[in-house]
DNA sequence: CTAGGGTTAG
């Protein structure tokens, strides 16, 4: 594998070792996937076609369990919160079977993400009963989680109080939780903790780095120059990464200008350039519509000793399908191919998309199957951007067929393929329809996701509109009845 | 689960 990657591309750069390119066996496919995938998928399908109280019963001698195969399960089950949560509490009862750290910290993510506390903190202290835990991912998890939902002063008294749960905080937990609060675009209140706690957790250029990428997400450029500033003043020399970031951050903030001179300058300074460093040019030009310049630079880079990786061919690909054509995009990806690249689900769903764009829906359900036969599986986003545009084109009943797939295999639907769906339901003004979204609505509570209270509305409004007065009586005792949504929703 | 590059709509 390892000599046919070097003879695609070349004895000239043999320094790809580190480089995360996975290498595509085109001659020697890899084995087959285990017997143990096929087990996967129908004890996925038991357990969501199974009552609770049956499951706790026959769960346990179902199959040897162990913890990989648990995790598996509760990956596939992500989507169907409620399910997975039965499917963790049916095998607490297992005699030789106990979850492992991991399998609590999944749940606890789970639960976390259907905002049901109160489960989240019972696992919490089931897991410090048998002395499982919570560990440090643990408690990244639910920081993570309370951030994500707009309880970041909530995440912070925690990380606060978290030696008291004997877990001391130091400059790595620190570290996360800041990228936590950058990530979700609560760079200031990131920074104001930063300013109280950096001299006891001795931060680091990595601390820094976080930070300015924390500016640069919310497109504030000049502050995450600032911020390098004081970290230099402070004695911390800046990385590649550190220049990556501001790089991407100008073209986020679409200063493609201060981009390109930022670039010249990195070369001029002799910095290190790597194929982030170029990933991140192909695509920022490329976006902003400069299809000639990201080509170039794209050509540049492998002249310059830097190999493209998959990011860079996605990125480029990407590019081409948005502002070229889907054509040539075809000619990068089957070039790739050839050079011994392994494609992954972005550069198909990437690829997928543009087809579907330009109303090429066969082939891009040809590319749909094709990724089968190669490593990677259509993933939600995938199937969500098909489903997508089959309604836009009103082929409603292709767009149900792909949903019922996703319903049955090892990807189930999550909040955005509801949300197109429902959307979709909309636009014939049918009563059919409407009815159609209301099984929706409630499906998707059944699955543990919180509809917004304008989906509510909508289609109650729908449903009155329409002469369906049962149904819609149906969905508002559903709302208003907090008795009757379920366990997880109420307070 | 300690930082940077590809997917989400015009």
């Amino acid at each position: 594998m390892l000599k046919l990657h070097k003879t695609a591309i070349g004895p000239k750069f043999p320094d790809f070792s580190s480089a995360k390119t996975p290498l595509k066996p085109h001659i020697a496919p890899p084995p087959p996937p285990a017997v143990a995938e096929v087990d996967v998928t129908s004890i996925t399908n038991h357990v969501l076609k199974t009552n609770p109280e049956i499951l706790t019963q026959n769960l346990p001698t179902l199959v040897q369990w162990t913890p990989e195969l648990v995790h598996t399960i509760l990956k596939r089950l992500w989507n169907h919160g409620p399910k997975a949560l039965q499917f963790f509490k049916a095998l607490d009862s297992h005699l030789s079977y106990t979850h492992s750290a991991t399998a609590f910290d999944h749940a606890i993510d789970i639960a976390a993400r259907m905002r049901d506390y109160k489960t989240l903190w019972a696992l919490v202290a089931q897991m410090r009963t048998i002395k499982l835990g919570p560990g440090p991912k643990t408690f990244a998890i639910i920081l993570e989680r309370y951030v994500a939902s707009g309880k970041a002063d909530k995440a912070v008294d925690l990380f606060l109080s978290m030696h008291k749960h004997g877990y001391p905080q130091d400059l790595t937990s620190f570290n996360s939780f800041l990228d936590v609060l950058c990530k979700a675009k609560q760079a200031e209140i990131a920074y104001n903790l930063f300013k109280v706690f950096r001299r006891k957790f001795r931060v680091d250029m990595i601390s820094y780095n976080i930070l300015a990428n924390g500016y640069c997400i919310m497109k504030r450029t000049p502050k995450a120059l600032e911020i390098l500033k004081e970290m230099v003043e402070r004695g911390l020399e800046p990385n590649v990464m550190t220049y990556n970031i501001i790089l991407k951050g100008f073209f986020r903030a679409g200063q493609t200008k201060e981009a390109w001179e930022f670039f010249l300058q990195m070369k001029r300074r002799k910095c290190e350039i790597d194929v982030v460093t170029y990933t991140t040019m192909v695509h920022g030009f490329g976006v902003a519509g400069e299809v000639e310049r990201s080509r170039k630079l794209f050509d540049e880079m492998v002249g310059a000793g830097v190999l493209p990786s998959v990011a860079t061919y996605n990125a480029l690909i990407q590019v081409l399908c948005k502002k070229d054509n889907v054509e040539n995009a075809i000619l990068v990806f089957d070039e790739m191919l050839r050079k011994g690249y392994l494609p992954n689900v972005t550069t198909y769903n990437v690829l997928i998309r543009g087809l579907c764009h330009v109303g090429k829906m066969d082939r891009a359900v040809e590319y749909m199957d094709k990724m089968k036969e190669d490593e990677c599986e259509p993933n939600v986003q995938t199937y969500n951007l098909v489903i997508r545009y089959y309604c836009d084109d009103g082929e409603f009943a292709k767009a149900f067929e792909l949903f019922e797939k996703m319903g049955s295999g090892h990807c189930l639907p999550n909040l955005d393929t509801y949300n197109i769906l429902i959307s979709a339901m909309f636009v014939r003004k049918k009563s059919d329809d409407l009815v159609v979204a209301g099984k929706l609505l409630i499906e998707m509570i059944d699955r543990g996701f919180l509809p917004r209270r304008f989906t509510f509305n909508r289609i109650l409004n729908g449903l009155l509109l329409t002469g369906n007065q049962e149904f819609a009586r149906e969905i508002l005792r559903l709302q208003s009845g907090s008795g009757r949504l379920p366990r997880h929703f109420r307070l």
